[in-house]
DNA sequence: AAGTATATCAACCGCGTAGTG
DNA sequence: GCACTACGCGGTTGATATACT
């Protein structure tokens, strides 16, 4: 792409470079920034020199790319739960949501809804805003990122895996994570914990239950609603103790199998999340077509007896 | 191996809003 | 209160990578 076009107004005569950033541009860009700091982006377009972009795509350009703490990789189960469960509180209020992700985008969490969630609502032929695909998200998908940070973070305890931010498994497309991204400070694992369930647990998961938080089997398990302000208050992934960095992304996650679903309703038997093959099974923490599908028929059939839907209120 | 389909994500666009004179 | 400017947000597009046939 790389085109040009000419401009008028606050940019002159100037031609104005659209399309993929150059490193020439980026080396600019941040020497810029490092010079005079952040904002008055219009101000920074003009002045640049020969950084012929608008103050607009320069700002998109910093805050999405080149700002030192921008943390790249597939998103966490943590993470992923955060969404979920932020945007059934917010909507599509992408800049508030990724308020409470350090290091990840707006730009970037809109990508991971339109990509991930929406595609599997439009594949069941439900609206992903609509109510009975939030429940379904909150009664399956949920507890199964839950038990994904369980999973991780007993093999984590167990040194099953090691690693550091740097270490981490790399995408194909965005291994790269940042190396002045710190590590995330978590609190308390008991900022999150759901009422107790003794039943409907397999015998796998009773070796996390001193350690992980325990999981919800009903939908009535779940906070009702997100918080209004999330800041200090108790629904908060990120402070579960458990750890960000790269190890626990499904997308990269090397290790097979993990521990058999902990939650009272079963799953495939080939659940794994190896990267192999994942053609039929959990793909980045999501459910597969086959298995949402047939849970979400049993959810409108009311046929799933584990999942006491009248609860939800 | 080549062609095609699909997924991903960086970048752009339009609009709303806040700030300023 | 009005006009103008700059900024930020959310929706959309299009290039590229990857998967599939």
């Amino acid at each position: 792409m790389s085109e040009t076009r000419g401009s008028s107004g606050k940019y002159g005569d100037m031609e104005l470079r659209r399309g993929p950033w150059t490193l020439e541009e980026d080396t600019l860009l941040i020497h810029y920034i490092a010079c005079h700091g952040e904002g008055r982006w219009n101000l920074l377009a003009r002045c640049s020199g020969s950084l012929k972009r608008t103050g607009k795509s320069c700002r998109l350009r910093w805050l999405n790319y080149l700002k030192p703490d921008i943390k790249r990789g597939n998103l966490t189960p943590e993470e992923q739960l955060m969404i979920l469960e932020l945007h059934s509180k917010w909507g599509n209020r992408w800049s508030r949501i990724a308020q409470h992700l350090p290091g990840r985008t707006d730009n970037e969490i809109k990508n991971y809804w339109r990509t991930r969630v929406q595609k599997q609502a439009r594949q069941l032929k439900v609206d992903a805003n609509s109510a009975m695909f939030r429940d379904a998200v909150r009664c399956y998908w949920m507890p199964r990122l839950l038990e994904k940070m369980g999973s991780s973070h007993t093999m984590q305890s167990l040194g099953a895996y090691t690693t550091t931010t740097d270490q981490a498994p790399q995408g194909p497309r965005h291994g790269l994570v940042n190396p002045s991204m710190q590590h995330h400070q978590f609190g308390s694992l008991t900022s999150y914990e759901p009422p107790a369930v003794a039943e409907n647990r397999s015998p796998s998961s009773s070796s996390c239950s001193t350690v992980l938080p325990r999981l919800p089997v009903t939908v009535s398990e779940f906070p009702s609603t997100a918080p209004d302000e999330l800041d200090g208050v108790a629904f908060d992934p990120l402070s579960s103790g458990l750890s960000m960095n790269n190890a626990y992304d499904l997308d990269t996650w090397d290790l097979a199998p993990v521990s058999a679903p902990a939650l009272g309703y079963s799953a495939s038997p080939d659940y794994t999340v190896a990267n192999s093959d994942c053609s039929n099974t959990i793909v980045d923490g999501l459910w597969s077509l086959d298995e949402l599908c047939d849970m979400l028929k049993s959810y409108i059939s009311g046929a799933d007896p584990k999942v006491p839907f009248g609860d939800n209120s």
